[in-house]
DNA sequence: GTCTATACGCCGATAGAC
DNA sequence: GTCTATCGGCGTATAGAC
């Protein structure tokens, strides 16, 4: 791995963990383990390192998108998979909150001009669980439910972090089962 | 007003529109107009005015929850008093996230010591609506009711802030309502 | 209570040797 | 490509005059 890659990396995971404003050069530099000068030859601003970061996030989330695509045959499948990341990532969930929406956040209060650039990670998602509810069949509210699904996975995650309360979030999974249930019946209805 | 309250003011209004992170000393002492020095005498650490902000907005919120405990006469009003809050504040919710939320999740990250203290205004919400759902008639449920509500609250603060979107607070409002009417008509079976 | 002056460290960023 | 040395600015925090 290039010592680019190694800086990205490092700095991914240190944003997710301690927030971009608190992540410093000497923070990054430290955990690659070069000097503070040579990091500058690989990135001349930290938001150099922010774009870098979020580019990196975008073609991670697309494989994972396309993974879960090929894993399940029907379009139930496909959103239970998304649901299910918050109890694989629980433990992290519960310690950091969602590096998607955490990273928004922090971005959108400083008004930092990368916020668009940030959101498009919500936007993958969006996209993804819409085609997923259209071919369940909810052609006019896919969107509607594809944006209330994100929602209600962000406001878990939030909790979930501020409570750090495990049996929290398998209630509210199992919710989200039942009511993506309802939607289907109320589709077969029509 | 003293000038220890205008620095708690100015201060609450800036952890909230910057994030606790971003605030520097200088900010608030330039927000109240009086200096640095100044300000020392007020306030001995950054984290004693986080303390008195957190204290301030305790009390705050709980006599917001006396106000709508008096305002409605069923459970059901009150709840909808709560949810409602969305859409009062959601210009600064869009422009700045859930105060609450964003304070809870900045904490939790930098893991600061004040975080259980901030998480007590989720706890003030989250007892809150469980009375008003034990008065509903679901006593079991209460709680994990309450939970729930408070994280699709999050969910939405958290969404409007990132795609800055008013349609889909609204949207998401009627969601809640027909969620809540669901709650009441399946306790009128039992 | 309010001010100015000041200490000291960490920040992002640059210059230049190897 | 990697390093050391260094800059100017801002951060928290203190001392002491008024």
């Amino acid at each position: 791995m290039t010592t680019r890659e190694q800086i990205i990396e490092a700095a991914d995971l240190l944003f997710y963990h301690q927030g971009y404003a608190h992540t410093s050069f000497s923070h990054i530099a430290d955990a690659v383990k070069i000097s503070r000068g040579n990091f500058y030859y690989h990135f001349k601003t930290k938001d150099a390192i922010l774009d870098a970061v979020i580019t990196s996030r975008l073609v991670f989330t697309k494989g994972l998108l396309k993974q879960w695509e090929d894993a399940s045959t029907t379009p139930t499948e496909r959103i239970l998979s998304f649901v299910h990341i918050l109890i694989t990532n629980q433990d992290k969930i519960i310690r950091y909150g969602c590096p998607v929406g955490t990273l928004n956040a922090e971005l959108a209060k400083i008004d930092h001009p990368f916020q668009p650039a940030a959101n498009k990670l919500f936007m993958l998602f969006r996209t993804w669980l819409k085609k997923q509810f259209i071919q369940l069949g909810c052609n006019e509210k896919a969107d509607d439910y594809a944006l209330h699904l994100l929602a209600r996975s962000q406001g878990v995650a939030s909790l979930a972090n501020s409570f750090k309360d495990k049996k929290f979030i398998a209630r509210e999974i199992d919710f989200m089962g039942e009511w993506l249930k309802q939607c289907c019946e109320k589709e077969a209805l029509n």
